[in-house]
DNA sequence: TTGTAAGCGTTATCAG
DNA sequence: CTGATAACGCTTACAA
């Protein structure tokens, strides 16, 4: 760990400066409960005067705490810096844990390579627990955080279902409803969406929420564009659903990021919004309304989902409870491009 | 760390299931020099048939390595994720990590409260070494981590040149005479800067190279604005600034983010870039060429310096230098703007 | 309130 | 190549 040559200071050496045991000492420099004022002055002195610092794995060895908890988010770093539902939710977390002792730590990286990494650094102890946060895709590091007894929540719940796995989600199925409902209600006739990645379980549940409520209402379901999240291959999703529908008159679009690339197409050819085509996004994290028109979006409710994520995760290190996965109601919010 | 009752298993019930010492076990678990292929066998299937990984806490205890090493952001979560700086250093340095088998740990939270927090989670050893990010603010976590023997290196240098810290950073005052002299040489007569904050290195020495070339060509160097790196700040003070000044012919922004939000006031006044103002910004990490018009830009070098840093911090855990602060030259971009 | 002593799970040294 | 054995630095019953 250092550089000097000299080695850290102990617990042993501030014992024998401060003239006590090594476990008065123990006790004194954690605050501890059963010390005279005099012991605890004494060893705060010798511990100021040698600059001593706990040594971590020691203390990890035996507590079997490190007091801090992972972050983890299997997506590149791209992702994570343009999309803003990772600042959001990496928001929510810290706020939470603002109160507690504990020190967040983020491990981010593409699923694939570096997966395996990640997962060892949870399984060798390096965290007390962890919160897992992606757009929900199928990756290894889910997996084997599954067949490992690390206490974590899933921020967005796993494609595989049986997984026994703790998660938070938004009811995404909910969400694709109330946006078809919507245009359904503003007279689209047909309807097209802008849908997530096929293999991930929000792009598929939103989608398939979408999907019934057009089909209940005797409408074609055809008009379906598959993509990532970003904004780009939003972009070119769209010009294909308008060159293959020309009559499209109802967007529904899986995140407010790709809506706005969406939108920006159908502005580039001319169509106007919401008078020909009408838009609805899906996350309404600030974005939405700063876009031209609004967007009507679905509300995603990141800040919540990370406050229980925490909550429960701080109940599984506890041993009380913590395990019962929760699933958030949603709502519309209608603005200008519908 | 786990949930189930099941203690974890240990190397000496490995060792005792694959019928040889705790040595050998142990050996035969990290790949080991020494060992017999049978020997090595007989650990393997143990290890897999009771689900061993070893203990990262008693690992390091001893070898007083824990293979991870922490990049440090002093920043709110907010200005993480608008300010590209950020992304583009963090992918700097896991590509420059990719090759090591080192974790890449971050660390991320405004100085002050958890400031405390992110030190003492250095200096108790639970990563080997740290770099440390920031737009420069002289903030109590490096003050923490000079007096801490902790290996690091500074992306941004600290504003307490006296500080025995080791950093990489661009030339920030040549930065800022290139946009001088480039904004005099295309006619400006009555430059003005949106500087960067007064209490960080990078928004001094910016400003002050530009001030350097302005009086050395015998202008006026008083149309001078300093604000936080929030392109809301960067608006407000391109607002007093022409408001106090309505001559002005050129505009030096400290940030590519900043000047972005500078456009938009001048577009907004109705006053034409580059045509009555010439606009010079700085970082060119994709957004300058994305504005409209593109931007001019000085080019901050952030995945050279990251990559520079990671070696600087490998070298200094391995005890072969990497100490000697660095110094990156710039360059500028000529585009649209000016 | 304090001290004694027994670990925590690994790695490293050093004979065999 | 293998196996005792001694650390590594700290916490925590348990006794005093």
């Amino acid at each position: 760990m250092t550089r000097t040559g000299s080695p850290a200071p102990t617990l042993v050496e501030v014992a024998r400066l401060a003239g006590v045991s090594r476990a008065t000492a123990s006790r004194a420099v954690r605050g501890g409960e059963r010390v005279s004022p005099e012991a605890r002055a004494a060893v705060e002195a010798a511990v100021r005067e040698i600059g001593y610092r706990p040594n971590q794995a020691a203390r990890s060895l035996v507590t079997r705490r490190t007091d801090s908890i992972a972050v983890v988010i299997p997506e590149s770093d791209s992702t994570l810096f343009t999309d803003p539902f990772f600042a959001t939710v990496l928001h929510g977390v810290t706020t939470a844990l603002s109160s507690t002792d504990l020190q967040i730590v983020l491990l981010v990286g593409q699923p694939g390579e570096r997966a395996a990494r990640m997962v060892n650094y949870l399984r060798a102890g390096h965290a007390d627990g962890a919160i897992v946060v992606s757009h929900h895709r199928m990756d290894n590091v889910v997996e084997a955080l599954a067949e490992s007894a690390v206490p974590a929540v899933l921020i967005g719940r796993p494609w595989d279902a049986s997984l026994p796995l703790t998660w938070v989600d938004v009811d995404n199925a909910g969400g694709g409803r109330l946006a078809a409902e919507h245009l359904l209600a503003r007279g689209a006739r047909r309807p097209a969406t802008v849908a997530g990645p096929a293999d991930m379980a929000a792009g598929r549940d939103r989608l398939a929420g979408w999907a019934e409520v057009v089909a209940a209402a005797g409408l074609a379901t055809d008009a379906v564009e598959h993509t990532d999240w970003t904004a780009d291959a939003a972009a070119a999703a769209t010009g294909r659903l308008l060159d293959d529908h020309p009559d499209v008159d109802g967007l529904f679009v899986a995140s407010d990021l790709m809506a706005e690339a969406a939108m920006e197409v159908l502005r580039g050819r001319g169509i106007a919004v919401p008078d020909r085509v009408r838009v609805v996004g899906f996350d309404d994290m600030g974005l939405a309304a700063r876009t031209r028109p609004p967007l009507t979006t679905v509300v995603n409710p990141a800040p919540a989902m990370s406050r229980r994520a925490v909550e429960m995760l701080l109940a599984q290190l506890e041993g009380t409870g913590g395990t019962e996965s929760v699933q958030f109601p949603t709502a519309l919010v209608v603005r200008g491009s519908s």
